[in-house]
DNA sequence: ACTCTACCCCTTGCATGCAAGCTTGCGCGC
DNA sequence: GCGCGCAAGCTTGCATGCAAGGGGTAGAGT
């Protein structure tokens, strides 16, 4: 029934370099493996904005500050490129791919349509009072947030919000994506912009229509809150 | 129930095989790196439905069968499980991954919802005009192809249609994840059921209504009529 | 006959070595 | 001074070798 609504397990590793010497088997410390960790690593510096666009990183130098051999950072390379962090150029090196503000719309519009694709399903599969009881939780968390002027937590509480829209769908291609997409949007976030304070009140009361809407079963009215929501994250942006 | 088509590894060597001899420098015949060719040969194989639902394979036989070394096989695993296609079970081996019916009502609805959204946007950007030319014609092969009674020339038209739609969005995220969404998709439909040919009439007119939905700017109504396309497809699988 | 155990084989995960390619910078000719 | 060519150093891509971990099976014990 209730899944864990956790937000991203993605950005729970440490960061990269601050590899205190070598390392020989710490394997014991996790069942995580040498690809996982570059994966990781890589992938938080990057979307942490420590990687700057256009820099241009090689598998041997992240191997030598992960203390592992280049094979895995190669597997964690293709992995990123895969999800659109990074961009491969053979026998070159591997750069971090810059964003455009293209991009940024792409991303927001397939979030977009994703949600909202989960949306209606939870209303129309009857689940709504399945995951209301998280929604509430998180909104009330959000206002808590906002009370306290507190722009991470806030953004914690947001992300969890959609996070758990698209859990109580049970389709995880849609979990799929929207982890792939998140990923992408907090990398601009942290790049970019960062959300201004004042933005808070405002997302906070488009999140609460759109509690709202599933609460009413409606997914137009839904569709509708999240299209103005991320309209104005295009804004910001 | 959806496994009784078992098929051991001996079809499998037969689907992937075809490698003259010893090809020590096959670089020269093209620019496909090892890794790709393993991938594309694979994921051919499983979504020919060559390869049965679980079947274990392991990285030494195809990399035998193609001639490379396991370093480049275990490369495209990776990536074709991070697709869906495969399942990668530790120190075990890789099993063709099942795909369960409610797999397909994921699969399908993700499609929905992404080509809706690149609809919407096309119509939004004002790029009908664009794309017009394009669906118009594809829509006037699969005529051709009803009249011919010609299944795979109007599944190839259909493909087409509906990539001419997410590719006029130009939205290159849309783009990867229509591409994904459509590799599983064609895989369902080769494993589970051919799509009857009586079925390609209701279907055209279905392609006939989005089309016009998009010539009448109508954005709502592309959903709806995609919506209805959809679930067809839902109930034919 | 049945169960439990131990072993062997097969599997991946990773390290390392080697070859090929792109870039760049230096030296040489003009 | 300026342009061109060559070579050296970096990069990846792949092959191979090694170790660790499951699974199945055969054998021993009851």
């Amino acid at each position: 029934m209730t899944e864990p609504i956790v937000a991203d397990a993605t950005t729970a590793s440490t960061a990269l370099g601050a590899t205190d010497a070598i390392a020989p088997d710490d394997r014991s410390a996790g069942a995580l493996t040498a690809a996982d960790r570059a994966y990781a690593a890589t992938k938080e510096s990057i979307i942490r904005g420590d990687l700057a666009s256009g820099a241009l990183l090689s598998e041997a130098v992240i191997a030598g500050e992960l203390g592992i051999s280049r094979t895995p950072v190669h597997e964690a390379f293709l992995r990123l490129a895969a999800e659109g962090l990074l961009t491969l150029e053979s026998r070159r090196g591997a750069v971090v791919r810059p964003l455009s503000p293209s991009e940024a719309d792409d991303v927001l519009e397939m979030r977009e349509a994703v949600e909202a694709a989960c949306a209606a399903r939870i209303i129309a599969s009857d689940r709504v009072d399945e995951v209301l009881p998280t929604l509430r939780s998180l909104l009330e968390e959000q206002r808590a947030a906002v009370a306290a002027d507190d722009l991470d937590r806030f953004i914690a509480a947001d992300d969890g919000l959609h996070a758990a829209v698209v859990a109580g769908a049970r389709n995880p291609v849609a979990s799929q994506f929207a982890t792939l997409l998140h990923d992408r949007q907090q990398r601009m976030r942290n790049l970019l912009i960062r959300v201004k304070a004042g933005q808070m009140a405002a997302a906070f009361d488009e999140h609460a229509a759109l509690v709202a809407a599933i609460e009413a079963r409606d997914a137009g009215e839904y569709a509708a809150v999240l299209r103005r929501h991320v309209d104005r994250n295009r804004g910001v942006l």
